[in-house]
This record gives structure tokens, sequence and C-alpha cells, in this order.
DNA sequence: GTCCATGTTCTTTA
DNA sequence: CTAAAGAACATGGA
């Protein structure tokens, strides 16, 4: 579910909690969520400090004392929340992490249905990743040259994470929308402003998401287990059939690179292809 | 039973 | 060789 704004989310409402607090136990109740395999989290994390937490694209970076760092990546239906101590796993809760602070305690219960997210010990490793920079510093010049280097559609583009970081279904379809460009646009065809235009809408898409906590289209939580509001404001995601917020026209909904994609058929005007199917 | 789902990665095809 | 399309992963809700 969690997309950039939803991660960030997380983190924001997971350091109140958990930064500066000391490990104080820690349970796998699904060893398979953890990488690499069989290696001994309890030994590497309990009597650990957690020294920040940060959100790099959709992904969740605890870093201790000392330097060490562990991954947490929610996937499709991960989520993260603050339990009181002794509170009941849930049986999709794989991972769960005890933390206690001027002698207050929490549980960190990491929890994920479909099991496309995981736990990965970092330890020391360098920081790359193969991710691409992130959508809320790039630069216009910057994300141009992306774009230019590819004839694929501009919302596959928006996707691959190691072009651009952080963007995933439900904000590469809104952020197309504000910027006024249709999804199937080739990449290499959006330059000069309607490039700037793109950079500006992604970014504001992304900055006010962020603002109300999110989008919470399915099940989407928090850390204190609040759901986001952005979902009220899509102009695109998930509307397929609903009248243009701008224009009053139906929103269309078609599959690109096997992902829903909706948009407005007037407000994103298609490219002109100069190819056709046979 | 069927289809679809906020993500990523591996395999197959062109 | 590269790029793009497809399938797979596991579960639940409509």
């Amino acid at each position: 579910m969690p997309e950039l704004p939803e991660v960030q989310t997380v983190v924001n409402t997971l350091v109140p909690v958990a930064v500066g607090a000391t490990i104080s136990a820690i349970a796998i109740r699904k060893p398979v969520y953890i990488e690499p395999a069989n290696i001994d989290l309890a030994a590497h994390l309990v009597g650990r400090q957690i020294a920040s937490i940060h959100r790099r694209a959709k992904r969740i970076l605890v870093s201790l004392d000392g330097g060490d760092r562990l991954l947490m990546h929610l996937g499709m239906t991960g989520r993260i929340t603050v339990e009181a101590p002794g509170t009941a796993p849930l049986r999709h809760t794989h991972f769960i992490i005890s933390v206690s602070r001027n002698g207050s305690s929490a549980e960190l219960h990491m929890h994920d249905p479909r099991r496309f997210g995981g736990v990965t010990w970092l330890g020391q490793a360098s920081g790359e990743d193969g991710l691409g920079p992130e959508p809320l510093t790039i630069t216009a010049k910057q994300l141009e040259a992306i774009l230019a280097a590819t004839d694929r559609p501009i919302k596959a583009l928006l996707l691959d994470q190691a072009r651009i970081a952080g963007l995933g279904n439900i904000y590469a379809d809104e952020s197309l929308f504000v910027a006024g460009i249709h999804p199937l646009t080739p990449a290499s065809r959006v330059r000069g402003e309607r490039a700037a235009a793109l950079c500006r809408a992604i970014k504001q898409v992304l900055r006010r998401a962020i603002q109300h906590g999110g989008s919470t289209v399915r099940n989407y939580v928090d850390a204190r287990g609040s759901k986001g509001s952005f979902q009220k404001l899509h102009n695109v995601y998930d509307r397929a059939g609903e009248p243009c917020r701008a224009c009053g026209a139906a929103i269309q909904r078609i599959v690109l690179i096997g992902r829903s994609t909706c948009f407005c058929p007037r407000c994103q005007r298609p490219p002109r292809l100069k190819t056709h199917r046979a």
C-alpha cells in the first residue's frame, strides 16, 4: 500500500516512539520474512539503541548506535504499528521489536498478509541500493535527462525505481494528471517546460499527500494505526468512470505494463504515435 | 468461483 | 545484448 507518502508517514509516526529507545527484545514469527536467511537478528538488535529512522524511496532504514542498519520494506500490504507491551500479535504479524525509553515500553509490530515486504539486516553495508534519485529533491534538469533516455511510456518510467525512486501506481497517475501528460506519452517526448511541469507536479502531489497522511485506498495505516485521507483528493486514481474534477469528462482506465492506469482523456491528451498495431 | 489490489523480481519474449 | 512484456510471489476483499 505504501508509496513514498505512506512510507514517510509511517516514519514520521514511528520516530517519536522509537528513536532514542533501546531494543529490549525481538520476536521473529515468520523466519522467511527476514533476510539474509539464518541471520541471528536478536544478537545484532537486542540491547542496541535506535539512533535514527529514515525513509529512502519506499524503504525504511533503521540506524542503530554504532552505525549498523536494518531495512524494513512494506511491500504491498505491510504495516508497522506501535502496540502496548503484551499485545497479542495478529495472524500475519511476522516481526516484533520491543523497545523501551525512560521507563516506558512499547512494541513495534510488523504485519504483512501478502508478505511482499520484508526485513533485511544491512549491518555496516554501504549505501548502494540501485535506486534512482528521490522525487522530492530531483531537479527538472535531472528528470528531463532521465526521460530523454527512453521511449517507454512516461508512466512506466515513473514506476521504474532504478530511474526515479518512490512513486508507485497512485502517485504516478496523480502526478501525470496534474502535469496534464497522457500516461502513454513516450518519455523522451516530455522535455523542456513539460518536463519542468511534471517535476513540479510530482513534488506538489507528494507533499500534499504527506500533509494528508498518505492515501488509504485499501488498508494502509500509519504507525499509530491512523488512516490517511489523501485518497479523498485523488483526481484520477481509482476514479474510472467518475467525472474529472477539472473538466467533467469521464476518467478512463487502461492497463499499462500490467498496472491499472487512470487518466482524464480531455486534460491529458494522447500522444500522436506513429506506429499502430497490425 | 472470478477478478483485482498502494510492489518487486525473476523469466520469457522480441 | 537490451528492453519490454508476463508471470510469480501470498492473501483477502468485492
